[in-house]
DNA sequence: TCTCAAAAATGATAAATGTCAGTTTCAGTC
DNA sequence: GACTGAAACTGACATTTATCATTTTTGAGA
């Protein structure tokens, strides 16, 4: 597995956790958040590191308490299709324990990333016999749900440059903006690509044009959204 | 709304039914069996009536009891995108009432379909009262988004060809067949092309194509899938 | 600072799919 | 059975995107 090391900047309990709020144990009570921080521990896992392995069954779940994730499928040449970016709070493992399946994607730190690792036993007494984290756990569920028919539409009719601009906009709005005011992620263009399903050179080639066009700009491998009114009529975006 | 029916196939009480085991309510005990199926009623959908319209909030789900809707949303100019073909003791509308936003999609019957529908009250009611209740929505929840992820990956990497048949075959599979052979649903050419993502023509074209390669025989809107095992090398499916 | 593999970029061309227009067939209603 | 609008089908052509090959740039590690 990962590295595993204990860093002081993770809190031994989960009460103490800054992202607490964000995460499915917002509302969990004691005696349930004492157990849960019991027999949690802590994980590091470098940037590359693959968190979970699409098709193995894990036996606990992860929150993260700090760094970025991608979760993604592989089609059947290999290629990775992301369907999700996941940060602090976020929730890894639970659908394939819920629905008792091999896990259908893997994770990968984006980057250096912090995580508490909560065993299944435990995960699962909790959902079991506390409603409000079921209940809490089922809207995660739902909201993600909710999430994929979004990307499902925009996959099955929106061209590529449409979603690509679709994209760059969640990411300002998932992840903000440096000082320096680029996106506040690192991503490669075949990362960029693997999320609107398309070629690299094709994300590349559309990167280029929105940047020639000022709605964008691009140094090095950072891209600043420079125009997100225009860059919100490209993406086809109506409110 | 619709037609209001009762219908004597419908039983009053949720223990009755001979669907419940496919159903969320298939762990439900009394009392909560009991008040469920007090509070219900039951309603009636004509073939291509709206059970729930997209952007509204459902003020309760529904459970079909016999029939069959397509789960679609709309893109931009209008268009349908299905993601999803919903049957017997299938739960509609949950969704939004969990995560607490409007529908994400409409739904519409496919054919004359009956349902039994539970008033938002008493659905939260259960679910924040009932852990196993909870737990099973849960469980068909992240199957759901199992299934999404894989529709997601397919929409990006599998050409059309491949997505058609792996339709197909997926509605073989879960529709079954007629005493004649044919799949035992009734599609659309353009209600096909809205599952797969493409247009209508496209579909019919490649429908023509494994017909005149005898993968498929067509019959006025019929399809009967004749060489399953050619058809799933056509859909790049790999166990 | 240097090195180098990986990533980004670009150009040319091929392939896949969409759009448009027109004809034929079919399902549903009376 | 007759009628009709919608659906299915087909052909031609346009557009979008992918693939392949090559060059340039960059980020990370020593």
């Amino acid at each position: 597995m990962a590295t595993k090391q204990i860093t002081p900047n993770v809190p031994a309990h989960c009460a103490e956790c800054l992202n607490r709020t964000k995460s499915a144990f917002k509302n969990l009570d004691n005696p349930d958040l004492d157990e849960v921080s019991k027999r949690k521990s802590c994980v590091f896992f470098r940037k590359g590191q693959v968190m979970m392995q699409e098709g193995a069954r894990p036996q606990g779940v992860y929150c993260i308490y700090s760094g970025k994730a991608k979760l993604f499928k592989r089609g059947n040449e290999g290629k990775e299709q992301i369907m999700r970016l996941i940060t602090d709070g976020g929730l890894i493992g639970y659908r394939s324990i819920l629905s008792d399946e091999p896990l259908g994607a893997s994770i990968v730190a984006l980057e250096d990333t912090h995580v508490c690792y909560i065993p299944k036993t435990s995960f699962l007494e909790v959902i079991e016999s506390n409603p409000k984290f079921s209940l809490n756990v089922l809207k995660i569920s739902c909201n993600e749900l909710g999430e994929a028919g979004k990307i499902i539409t925009s996959l099955a009719q929106k061209n590529v440059r449409e979603r690509l601009a679709e994209v760059l906009l969640l990411l300002g709005a998932t992840f903000g903006h440096t000082k320096e005011g680029y996106l506040d992620i690192s991503l490669t263009r075949e990362e960029l690509a693997n999320m609107i399903g398309t070629a690299t050179e094709s994300a590349i080639r559309l990167l280029s044009e929105l940047s020639s066009e000022g709605l964008i700009t691009l140094k090095g491998r950072k891209i600043a959204l420079v125009d997100p009114i225009a860059l919100k009529e490209r993406a086809a975006i109506f409110d």
